[in-house]
DNA sequence: CTCAATCAGTACCGTACGGTACGGTTCTGT
DNA sequence: ACAGAACCGTACCGTACGGTACTGATTGAG
């Protein structure tokens, strides 16, 4: 009953859970999830395997709150609230790919989609929800609406705005997350996060641009 | 010292241990890796465990096997020889989208991606690498012939035709590949794949098709 | 100082799996 | 018919892991 517990916060870890949690998260992106035993972690994070399943529950719990919270970490990007050019449409796009691109690549991305994947093959698919929905959904959602607007500003030709944004993500991807997932390496072009941002967008424009413009 | 031993074949494996093979690829795609045991193998082929270590040395080597088995009867498309018409060219690249979509999202698919990519996370790329030059690399060699082939008939404007095809990729699948993979299920609109895949060509024609044609 | 709660560290249990060994059976070539 | 190989079914072994129980140390409140 101290006063911590009126204190209103979206992560319902302590401190010491987190580090626990973050730790747990360093052997995972090391060794996958077979290396991501209860006793690794405990010794890692220098708690007791009791301690563990008193927070977590059990494993799936333990793994349900690794991504939870890697994803509440998750920040979506400041919405423009007023008009903008298409220049500044364009430039924002692209940061947007080169943005999408380095999480995309990062191990801790990586490594938890692939323990999500792992669940999903055997059928529990609520990492994948919560990767889906708290992690790439966030920025997906504020980039459809960017979209959305520049439509409204004739900067963009109508069209579905989630439709859009969808093209847009293929265009900046491609295959690469897959390849990556399945341990390929990156071309030397492809690590060209820059170029690949500016053709991707470059692209899309070509698509949805509106022609009817100064 | 049969007559049998003189027939050529790709294949390395007898009939029987091909059939193991079937049966264990059936498991892996009903409970995931995890019910891919080597007791459950057995059981279900009705063949001996020693047989299969016998046959494939040992776990990674019978995972190896099943990649192996089923990324063999991957059949590249019949290659367009002859000089071919514009029409022609779109309809040949809407039957890959078509035909990408569909084996992508197959259940099969899914378990041997889902396989590959566990392996990956624990840092053996090796069933990666066959499945991506086994499987996928076929199609998209040819694919990337065709695209080639179009760009010297005038059809295509004259680009990588590597960075081409990855661009109809991406338009193709954009992001439901991984979301597949997550566990995540298609809207109505995405399982439309005939739609998706004429917007996809029609996409990558507006990028890539040559203006200067009758 | 004392009591209660928390937690690290360790030991322990049951289970499941990879891999091996062996007895009995079927198939094959001679 | 016979010998030998291949093979199925089962039992077995060692290990590793998920989960639990216990002990002792630390901390904070009254």
């Amino acid at each position: 009953m101290a006063s911590q517990e009126t204190i209103k916060r979206d992560e319902p870890f302590t401190q010491r859970q987190q580090a626990v949690l973050d730790c747990a998260l360093n052997l995972l992106v090391a060794g996958g999830e077979k290396a991501l035993t209860t006793a690794a972690i405990a010794r890692e994070a220098g708690c007791s395997k009791e301690s563990l399943y008193k927070w977590f529950g059990d494993r799936d719990g333990l793994l349900a709150a690794i991504v939870e919270h890697q994803a509440s970490k998750v920040r979506a990007p400041d919405a423009l609230d007023g008009p903008f050019s298409k220049q500044t449409l364009i430039q924002e796009l692209q940061h947007f790919a080169e943005n999408l691109i380095e999480v995309i690549s990062s191990d801790i991305s990586l490594a938890l989609n692939r323990l999500a994947i792992g669940q999903a093959s055997r059928g529990d698919v609520a990492l994948g929800r919560t990767l889906l929905h708290k992690g790439r959904g966030r920025i997906g959602a504020q980039t459809t609406r960017l979209l959305s607007a520049a439509m409204q500003q004739g900067h963009l030709e109508t069209a579905p705005a989630k439709e859009a944004y969808h093209v847009l993500y293929g265009l900046v991807l491609k295959d690469t997350h897959v390849r990556l997932l399945l341990g390929d390496e990156l071309t030397a072009a492809e690590q060209d996060t820059a170029t690949v941002a500016r053709k991707a967008v470059s692209d899309f424009m070509k698509l949805y641009g509106a022609t009817t413009e100064d």
